[in-house]
DNA sequence: CAAACACCTCTTGTATACATTATGTATTAA
DNA sequence: TTAATACATAATGTATACAAGAGGTGTTTG
């Protein structure tokens, strides 16, 4: 395997340091700051940031440096609306061309999943979670489609890592992966819609409970 | 006015050059080369061709260099696929909160545009065409979706080009955003996806067959 | 003659020094 | 006391020098 550019390396710490929650919204990075925790110059760490700028990471203020992406819940919620909207027109071209390699794929996922839940082990179910839709917008067989797909995806990942406190909410979204999976096996295109929009709503809504409980503990903790 | 950075003037210089046509698809393009050019360092043209790679305009080739972003013909048509499917999620949202003014908005446009293709100004038409659908994927109310939108809008814009060569194309075109301007009016959502999907299937069918008659004109001169 | 190896050159990758600008603070004048 | 100005500071913006890698070419050796 080749060796990542140090604009690489750097790109993929900050990065997961975002989706992780490690960083959280609001947070000022500096470049000099940066490049000196990670022991590089200012170029490669200014060219990641302009990247993470770009996919909307992090946000570029001007001659003052940059700040980890802060959306309300509302742009959130918007956020994972429109992912779920395009990832229709996703699935519905997927039901024609997924293969039966892809087919597996996606039960070997199930399984994996399955075994992740059982042990407990929260991050990786999130990886594998990700891994589901994507193998999904790969068998769309879109170039384009396939890029925003992802895109999207990458975006909703660090508001994600919360679901992990929901008791049983893994269980239930695995269900529902396999209701995806049976549904592109049968090739029912309103099926298979059907079944993805209530995964997205139910991951959706999951989400802005949890938010709105974080709003309302951090507000009580105020009256002392 | 705030002044641009050297490296957003690199960046629009070669956008223009790119979506003009100036610079066609498979074109060697290397830093050096450009900062001679412009008469700048290297660093802003690198962060400007980074920015252009990771909006498909360019493609990196890693340790070598950059090209022109050469799509095949299926490509093409994938790309402008996936931009009128997307299309539709945000027209159908902007008949719900498009305002009087951006409707006037539309009306200016298409005063405009009828103008200017009386007059024959094409290079300005083309930008007309572009804003016409912007406003309406700004009257979605969708940060998200208009990010979508606007970067696969971007990324047609340099084959469009080619389009002004048909004739009478455009004013069949204008008829269309009338259509879609019409239907957004009366907030009838089936009338206007339709109208939304016929004027993209005829630019896409127009550029198809303009393609094909390039291709072939090429392939009768080869005889000799 | 063919294949391998060394080297030369072009291009990106990285570090660093210097320029520019925005912001906040302190001082001075009205 | 307040407002304006000047200066200090800290950040990005830009230029440039040097490092390193990839590919092509020529020479040498089997």
């Amino acid at each position: 395997m080749k060796q990542d550019s140090l604009k690489i390396k750097v790109y993929k710490s900050l990065r997961l340091d975002i989706v992780s929650g490690k960083l959280t919204g609001g947070t000022r990075i500096t470049e000099t700051a940066v490049a000196h925790d990670l022991n590089v110059s200012r170029t490669p760490v200014r060219e990641a940031l302009q990247k993470l700028a770009q996919e909307k990471f992090l946000k570029a203020i001007p001659k003052a440096g940059y700040i980890v992406e802060d959306l309300s819940d509302n742009e959130i919620q918007d956020l994972f609306t429109t992912r779920m909207e395009i990832e229709q027109i996703a699935i519905e071209k997927a039901i024609e061309h997924i293969t039966v390699d892809e087919l597996k794929s996606l039960d070997d996922n199930l399984e994996q999943t399955k075994a992740c839940i059982k042990s407990g082990r929260e991050f990786k179910i999130t990886e594998l979670d990700i891994e589901f839709h994507t193998i999904i917008y790969k068998a769309a067989r879109s170039k384009s489609l396939f890029r925003v797909c992802k895109n999207l995806s990458d975006l909703t990942i660090r508001y994600r890592h919360g679901l992990n406190m929901v008791p049983n909410l893994w269980s239930e979204l695995l269900q529902q992966h396999i209701k995806i999976y049976q549904a592109l096996i049968a090739k029912n295109g309103d099926k298979t819609k059907q079944a993805l929009v209530s995964h997205a709503n139910l991951e959706k809504s999951s989400l802005m409970n949890l938010m709105q409980k974080v709003r309302s503990d951090a507000f009580a903790e105020e009256d002392f």
